[in-house]
DNA sequence: TCTGGGGTCCTATTCCTA
DNA sequence: TCTGTAGGAATAGGACCC
């Protein structure tokens, strides 16, 4: 049964910012971090003839294409964008499972009564896209996931250094042919094969699938453990039991962010975890969520990186309570190197405790339905009606910016999302 | 070349408790 | 009461994905 979809939008920032501006049609658009620290989120096929990749150093990607047009992103945009996708998507099958914002896998062996095979629904697919969204699906179908998600792979239009040339859309495998597909790819294609994982295979001289799938299981469980090497296995004899489960439950929400100059002082530090809380908690509690394991990240100058959590009672779901966590994790960490990014993360998510009168007065944190959380309650409101950025904790005002009308900044989601540019970010501390 | 941001999953270690 | 132990939860880090 080819049954199993797998959706995925061809360069989707780029696409989106190309249909936004119809000038960019035929460009090299890259979509990213523009400053020294930031990365490529996205780019056109034009612009990959040139080598340019995303998650590659912005700097790099200016000096390999020059001529290419850097964007900023809108990450909002692209969130509207997802949405009307998976809307397309969920007209075919309630069975969809997303992946990312551009991503998707579908199970349509309850739709092809209504709507046809597997591989026709893929066409209908692609050509609602195109048709309501204006932009380009590429569609893989087979028996299993990661057959599918290969396949989608295999019909994307590849660029090189002569030109870009189409892909074929939909990639069908049928069942019994998954391993004449499969054995000639690299490993790195296997999702969970990363670098390090490729390093262990090397050393058994395993380059491809077909490689992998010669070893003995035992050889495979030695170098990479029993988890990842009976998996890794069974994906490279074609087998992928798990199925398409809708609607996955979140599991942690966090922001970090990486600043243009490495932090060195400390009250700088702690109003950056205020801020980095209050952003956290605005997304639980817009999900109706609370979590109980409150983490920092740090990163230094030398990219090294810790992480510090504890497990607080009860859930919190406030940027007070939060950020409190956080600072006192953040009190037993060495600034002293630097740091060059910081992040804040809740995980041990459920849903928020139910309110109860405190006779502690003197801990307002503590009090969930006293003036905090109507306080709280008031900042939600305010930012439905107004915008993420404005309102946020006093803590951010900076008294050196606190006269004029811009000296709030809050986290808005999406607001920098790969890297800093050369003039945002708190000021260096020193 | 020098590496973002938001996630998930896995593993090893430590600590607590029955 | 002391000690060993097993198991679970918490913690930290790493790898990987888009």
């Amino acid at each position: 049964m080819t049954s199993i979809l797998h959706v995925d939008l061809d360069a989707f920032f780029a696409a989106v910012e190309v249909l936004d501006d119809p000038s960019l049609r035929g460009k090299a658009v890259i979509v990213g971090g523009e400053g020294a620290r930031g990365v490529v989120a996205a780019c056109t096929y034009e612009a990959r003839r040139y080598g340019v990749r995303s998650a590659m150093p912005s700097v790099r990607a200016r000096s390999l294409c020059p001529h290419a047009v850097f964007l900023p992103g809108r990450y909002a945009r692209y969130e509207e964008m997802s949405g009307f996708f998976h809307g397309v998507l969920g007209r075919f099958t309630p069975l969809v499972e997303g992946i990312a914002l551009d991503e998707a896998f579908l199970d349509v062996a309850g739709a092809e009564r209504l709507f046809g095979p597997g591989p026709a629904i893929a066409g209908r697919i692609r050509a609602a896209i195109a048709d309501e969204l204006g932009l380009e699906a590429s569609v893989g179908v087979a028996s299993t996931k990661f057959v599918a998600k290969l396949a989608s792979e295999a019909a994307k239009p590849k660029a090189s250094r002569r030109g870009v040339a189409p892909g074929a859309g939909v990639v069908v495998v049928e069942p019994g042919e998954e391993l004449r597909f499969l054995h000639p790819l690299p490993v790195t294609a296997l999702w969970g094969v990363g670098p390090a994982t490729l390093a262990r295979l090397e050393r058994f001289a395993v380059t491809t699938i077909g490689e992998l799938a010669a070893l003995p299981v035992g050889t495979i469980v030695a170098a990479l453990g029993p988890s990842a090497g009976v998996h890794l296995h069974d994906l490279s004899w074609g087998r992928d039991p798990r199925p398409v489960v809708p609607d996955r439950a979140v599991k942690s929400v966090s922001h970090e962010q990486t600043y243009p100059h490495d932090l060195f002082d400390r009250a700088v530090v702690d109003r950056e975890a205020v801020r980095l809380a209050d952003g956290v908690a605005s997304r639980l509690r817009r999900a109706g969520l609370a979590g109980r394991t409150v983490t920092v990240k740090v990163r230094y100058h030398d990219f090294a990186t810790i992480t510090r959590s504890e497990t607080v009672a009860p859930a919190v779901d406030t940027g007070v309570a939060i950020a409190r966590t956080a600072q006192a994790l953040l009190a037993a960490v060495d600034l002293s190197p630097g740091v060059r990014l910081l992040g804040v993360g809740v995980s041990n998510l459920g849903e928020p405790p139910p309110q109860q009168l405190s006779l502690d007065l003197a801990d307002p944190v503590d009090e969930p339905a006293g003036p905090w959380d109507r306080a709280t309650g008031a900042v939600d409101r305010i930012r439905a009606r107004y915008g993420e950025a404005a309102v946020g904790p006093a803590a951010l005002l900076d008294p050196a910016e606190a006269g004029d009308s811009g000296g709030l900044r809050t986290v808005r989601r999406g607001a920098s999302p790969w890297g800093p540019t050369s003039s945002g970010g708190p000021p260096a501390g020193r």
